[in-house]
DNA sequence: ACGAAACATGCATATATTGTAATATATGAG
DNA sequence: CTCATATATTACAATATATGCATGTTTCGT
């Protein structure tokens, strides 16, 4: 009963989950999830400086979680896998769930999940 | 269209994958998925120090994940909500899509689709 | 009351992440 | 070639998280 790669992969899903622990980096992929977008358009829909949607961006590559394509002068970002979407989806559930402390974040949850 | 409260559910969220965030909380709730399970027990199947196993569920009740119930001399842990199972069967999907780095790795995801 | 077992907490130090600002690279227009 | 625009990288102080170990607390048996 050899137990020892075990450390390995879960240090690997550890860093997954660390990927999506990031509140700029969640946004981007639920934008992503509906459709690709570049950085400068990802920039407009957050709000934040271009700098920062870059470097999250690139945590986001660095786990093979989204792909940058060049488009001539711009670089078009979209998803790996869909799955990030039901995953998304499943935590949302569980925040809908138990995970809410105010009112006020439950209340946005539900619009959340009437929009999809 | 108000979008302000926005950012508080973004963090909201972000601490949730945070909590994921680490090999031996990952590794807990995978036990605590098939039967709930006391400190002592989680301890030997870890096979971590007794006072990692404290601080790690102190993260995951912090964060409304688990819920610790005293039996006598013993707390028995449980998941606080049936689809974390769902969450990290998702997850798992997408590391065996792309993710995957090393074929030791993949070869150790596809043992463990297998024995759900 | 005493001691042992099962958990939980605290603390010091090491390490990692974040925010911010400056700077670098690449592409295409003219 | 030069310039403007889009994107990426770097540096670094501030903050957060992890790790290892000592010490509390609660419960129960005797």
């Amino acid at each position: 009963m050899t137990d020892v790669p075990t450390e390995e992969l879960q240090a690997f899903k550890a860093a997954f989950f660390r990927a999506l622990a990031h509140p700029v980096r969640i946004r981007i992929l639920e934008l992503l999830i509906r459709k690709d977008l570049s950085v400068q358009e990802l920039q407009d829909a957050l709000g934040v400086d271009q700098p920062v949607v870059s470097q999250q961006l690139a945590v986001l590559r660095g786990t093979n979680i989204v792909a940058g394509k060049k488009e001539g002068v711009s670089v078009r970002y979209a998803l790996r896998d869909p799955l990030i979407a039901q995953l998304l989806d499943v935590a949302r559930q569980i925040f809908n769930n138990h995970l809410v402390g105010t009112q006020d974040l439950l209340r946005q949850l539900q619009r959340e999940g009437r929009r999809r």
